[in-house]
DNA sequence: AGTTGTATTCTACAACTGTAAAATAAGGAG
DNA sequence: CTCCTTATTTTACAGTTGTAGAATACAACT
């Protein structure tokens, strides 16, 4: 029961809304948020298999269903960048971060701000 | 032309294993190297649909392939990384440490060997 | 209560993945 | 040169994902 599987990209993506909402949300708040223009079918779709899968629960409030998330996002991030992190750098954190720094996708000052996180984590 | 897209799973297995090699490989190498058990037909499949996506070339010597990188690793594991961190954490990469840390997935030590690769990027 | 509008659920379907058996092709033994 | 081995290529097929039209259901209005 326990194994949490990773999300397909458009799942994943009407999932964060959902977490990020920090609270129960219907479908029109997800319409609202979603930067796609899905059809609502569509939407509806995603959320139905989230539901499926066990990420959502649903409960029905008139005509209109309220979602709620069943997974907590820091169990999910952290499962996912485990995961990455060890199929693309053998595990090393400190690789990952330098491919990001090499490749511009970091900043000096997006580093620095790491330094001072690792520098209170102890 | 241009579009690197991510790989499913069982290709990028196969894919870090040639980049790790670092020079062209046959399928027996790459049998080798695999955890999984794979049928031979399924990991020559896997082969036939990197060299499709253009990620692999492959020549013939003999009754065997040759096959080689035509991706750099680098390049996929930044555009992966990239678009890892801006799904998953709205492009914060100390929100990603945090979770790492947090989530026990890289120790204390680890921490410290990015602190001073951080020092030296400057 | 019957009709209408629209949110939700079903159904559909093509493309992609995981997996490998069947068919083919080509080097090597006799 | 012919046959056997075995690496490679084809074909297959079920399950997943992206996407949405059709069908249904139910609140609201007359």
């Amino acid at each position: 029961m326990n194994d949490i599987k990773r999300l397909p990209d458009s799942e994943l993506e009407i999932m964060m809304i959902v977490w990020d909402a920090k609270e129960k949300v219907t479908s029109d708040f997800i319409m609202e948020k979603l930067s796609k223009s899905w059809a609502r079918t569509t939407v509806l779709n995603f959320l139905a298999r989230l539901c499926d899968r066990g990420f959502l629960s649903c409960t029905k409030k008139g005509r209109h269903n309220i979602y709620s998330a069943q997974v907590k996002k820091e169990d999910y991030l952290k499962r996912e960048s485990r995961s990455f992190l060890q199929k693309l750098y053998h595990g090393s954190l400190t690789g990952l971060v330098a491919s990001l720094y090499d490749g511009k996708i970091v900043s000096k000052e997006e580093l620095e701000e790491l330094k001072r996180f690792i520098e209170e984590a102890e």
